[in-house]
This record gives structure tokens, C-alpha cells and sequence, in this order.
DNA sequence: AATTTATTGTCTCAAAGATAGACAATAGTG
DNA sequence: CACTATTGTCTATCTTTGAGACAATAAATT
């Protein structure tokens, strides 16, 4: 297990790592999952990992994917590369190291877990789109912790890791209409006002209701189902189901 | 000069490299810029180099660009990364060795130059738009010739370089209307016929000339200059000019 | 100098799509 | 059985897009 997560082993390509921005949605919210790392000092850092030699990019993706949310067949997509020279963020290394150099001379602590921080990395961005109930979050041994942190309201995040968010997030808006992939993160079935306010939360903003519903229907991409009964004192919604003719997960 | 194409130094990222689609406009054809390879045999690729330990990626495309042709201030966007594990196509490379073999004991001739090809790499791919006529090609020692090639008749090109061509012109369509980057393929000054000839170029179809000069305006980043007389027995067009209030290149 | 030809610049009208207002239907409440 | 909150849908209006028409004009032709 130790040496999966060791880039500085020869069967890495060097230098290269992908970051993942993991998004579901819970509670009219979207949500970004991201590990606490393992160290002295509020350090936050997107799930991410290496690709072995004989190993594609996107075959790489999904296994950090799996090895962090345990789905298997999950929706993702590149989004960017970040790659910047200073990316290597000395202020936060320097805390880092400054809260944390004890752990250099400790034995179960191989220096080389640092040496792939401090050394300058290129990074492909990936961003993965989840039904929020599917997943159960893992952490790995670098991590203190892992959750789900809304979209707009993220924990410190270390190098551009924020910025990493923010390009997913506009990607996903930019494809949303056009691949209709919004019903990844939701579960197999849902309302219409489930669907607005999830088009809402990504979007930032308001959707007229008649109109949202109009739009959506005319895709003819869902299933409608029988009515679903809250016990609230009004009319009752229709539940739906995306009809994933074609390639869904890719 | 040699050093600085062989990655097989310390001073580069390893395994990581940059290929570029150059794309320029004469003749109402789009074009890509191609040098074929020294090596005996017909193989073509497209204009790639590798990243210095202390540069960003974006830099270092930019200065790939400016090797090739030239231009120091030249568009260029990202469109993907490519990263299959099968990418180091067995195929080429077994016919590159059979016919050039004997180069491998040339002293002038370093092992290490085919090492970078028969190892497996990610590439960053990098789309660049040029005004046709401020390009110089240069080739490289790696390099017959370079040349200019129509965008939908390419010559045989090594690896997955077909697909990156395919990739980065799909993302250049999506691109084309929200960013205003056309005008990066004309010289300073231009015709509304050249304008939408160079649309339909790129777009592969025809665009209505009354729509299409409205669309063009309405945009207001077009300034009208004098008329253009060409000595053809007809109506002389307007002069535009581009007005980059704003970044352009980027 | 009037006529002809090819192309340009712009107008109008129709079709399609997006936006806003309105209202009946209905699951439960008091 | 009236009342409330929400859902599903319809219609009217505004905006954008696409197609046809036509006057303007630079040069060649007569």
C-alpha cells in the first residue's frame, strides 16, 4: 500500500499527477469531496495520484477515483492542466515542513513522502460527477480526514487547488446543457423541482419554473414515474428517470 | 542546440511533453503547420518539445511556438491531454528503427534521440492561431522540412497526432464565437468576404452572407477603415480592422 | 455616356426559441 | 368543505435566427 502512493518508485511517470475535483450533491447543495491531510496545521488538498507506466491517464483517474469513493463506473472528465512553474507552492511547504520536521527523522515517515511535495509537479485536472448517496469516502494513509465541503464554501486548499475548483466548475456549466450529464449527481430517481434546484446550485442562480420544466421534458431524456407522496399539503410530484440510451459514465 | 531537444537530460520534465497544432489561414484553407522527421521513410509529426524544471507549461509552449515560426506573441489555449497507455505506437516506431537502424551507430547520432521515442510520454496539446503571413517556419535538426498542409488534407502523421488535429479544431469551433479569437488568423486589416470565408472554413460549411456580416457587427469589436479597391468590376468592400481592447493574445 | 455585370451593404419579413404571466389540478390541513 | 402550498401546463410576448429582396457601386462593355 505504502509504495502505491510513492511517486518517487520507478513505476510512476515522474512528475506528473492528477487532481480530481469530486462533486455530488446533497441538500440543494453542490458539494466538493477533499481530504484533510494527514500533518500538524490545517492543510486541504484534492484527492490525487500517479499514473504507472502502463497506464492511461483516464484509467488512472478512475482508479484514484475507486480507491476514494469506492464507485466504480463514474462520470469524469479532463477539465485542464495545471502546470504553472511556481506551482509548488513555497509558503505553504515551508509551514508545512516548519509544523511538521519531526516526521523527517521518524522511521515510518521515508523522506521521499515529502520529496514528492517539494518537487515541481504538472498536474492534469479531472473533475468527477457522483450520486452523493453511492459514495463512502476513504481516506488514505496521508489523510486525517475526508468530506464533503460545499462548492462555495471550501476549507484553505493548498497550490491552486482552489483554482482547480473553479475551472471545473466552469467546465461543468459549459457541458452541462450540451451532454447532459446533470443526472450523474443525482440518484436513480428524483423530481423536477430536484432537478432545478440542482441546475440552480451549479449555475448560481434562479431558473424560472415553467420554463425549467418545459426545457427539461423537451430533452427526452426522462422517464416519468408514478407520483411520489411526501405527506405535504399539496400537489404531488411526478418522480422521473434518466434514460441513459448512449453512453453515460465516460 | 542539441541539449535542448533531448529530454533525456536532467533539466526537463521527464516523460512530458507538448504538442502543437498551429493553425494559419491562406488561400481560403486552413492549414497546419507539419515538419516531416529526418529519418528515411515518410513520417510526419506534429511540432512538439519538452518543459524546463523552472518553466510553466504555457511557457513552454510558447517558446516551442516561437522556435518554429518565429512569432514571439502568437494565441495559444490548451485543448487536451493525451495519455493512453498504448500511445508509443509499436507500429511506427518498428518501421522508424528497420529504416534507420544504422543511425544508432552514428556518432552524430545519439542513442538517447530515439530513446525519446520509443518511451512512453503524456502529451499537453496546445492550439495556436497565426497570422500565415508573419510566419518564417524553421525546422529543427529534427526535422526534413516543414511545411504548411490543408487541415482536412493532412499527410500521414505518426502516433495519435491525426486525433489531436481532429480535438484541437473541435475545440476552436466551440471556442470561435465566446472568445473572438478568429481575427488571430488575419492580417491586420481584412474584408467581411474574408472573415466569413475563413468561418466557413473552419466551421466546414456555409454561412449566409446578409446573417453573417449583421452577426459580425453586432459584435462591435470590428472598426470600418477605408474601401478596398481590388480593379474588379463590382461594389468595393470595406477595410476592417480588429479592435483588441482586452487581451487578444493569451 | 449609357448599359451591363458582379458583388456589397442593408432592409424586411417569417420562423423558431426564450421569457413571463396566468390558471387549473391536487394532496393534505383545519 | 373551504383553504393552502405546490405542481403541471397553456398562452401571449419578446428576442434571436434564418431567408428573401433590393438598392448601391466599381469597373468593363457598348
Amino acid at each position: 500500500m505504502r509504495d502505491i502512493h510513492s511517486p518517487s518508485e520507478q513505476n510512476y511517470i515522474q512528475q506528473l499527477s492528477i487532481d480530481c475535483v469530486i462533486l455530488g450533491y446533497q441538500d440543494s447543495q453542490l458539494s466538493v469531496l477533499v481530504p484533510k491531510l494527514n500533518f500538524r496545521g490545517d492543510f486541504w488538498a484534492l484527492p490525487s495520484g500517479f499514473i504507472y507506466q502502463n497506464e492511461g491517464i483516464d484509467q488512472a483517474a478512475r482508479r484514484i477515483l475507486e480507491d476514494r469513493t469506492g464507485i466504480k463506473d463514474i462520470y469524469l472528465e479532463q477539465f485542464r492542466v495545471f502546470g504553472d512553474a511556481p506551482r509548488s507552492n513555497i509558503r505553504f511547504l515551508e509551514r508545512l515542513i516548519e509544523l511538521n520536521g519531526d516526521k523527517l527523522g521518524d522511521k515510518r515517515f521515508d523522506r521521499k513522502e515529502f520529496d514528492w511535495i517539494t518537487r515541481r509537479f504538472v498536474s492534469i485536472g479531472y473533475y468527477a460527477l457522483v450520486d452523493i448517496n453511492k459514495v463512502v469516502p476513504r481516506k488514505t494513509e496521508l489523510d486525517e480526514s475526508i468530506d464533503w465541503y460545499p462548492v462555495r464554501d471550501l476549507p484553505p486548499m493548498i497550490m491552486d487547488h482552489h483554482e482547480m475548483v473553479k475551472c471545473a466548475l466552469e467546465t461543468l456549466q459549459l457541458n452541462l446543457d450540451q451532454k447532459l450529464i446533470a443526472f450523474n449527481l443525482l440518484p436513480e430517481t428524483f423530481t423536477m423541482r430536484e432537478v432545478q434546484e440542482l441546475y440552480e446550485s451549479i449555475y448560481n442562480r434562479a431558473f424560472a419554473r415553467n420554463n425549467f420544466q418545459k426545457k427539461i421534458l423537451d430533452l427526452n431524456v426522462l422517464e416519468r414515474l408514478e407520483k411520489k407522496f411526501t405527506g405535504a399539503a399539496n400537489k404531488a410530484p411526478f418522480l422521473y428517470r434518466f434514460r441513459n440510451e448512449g453512453a453515460q459514465a465516460g
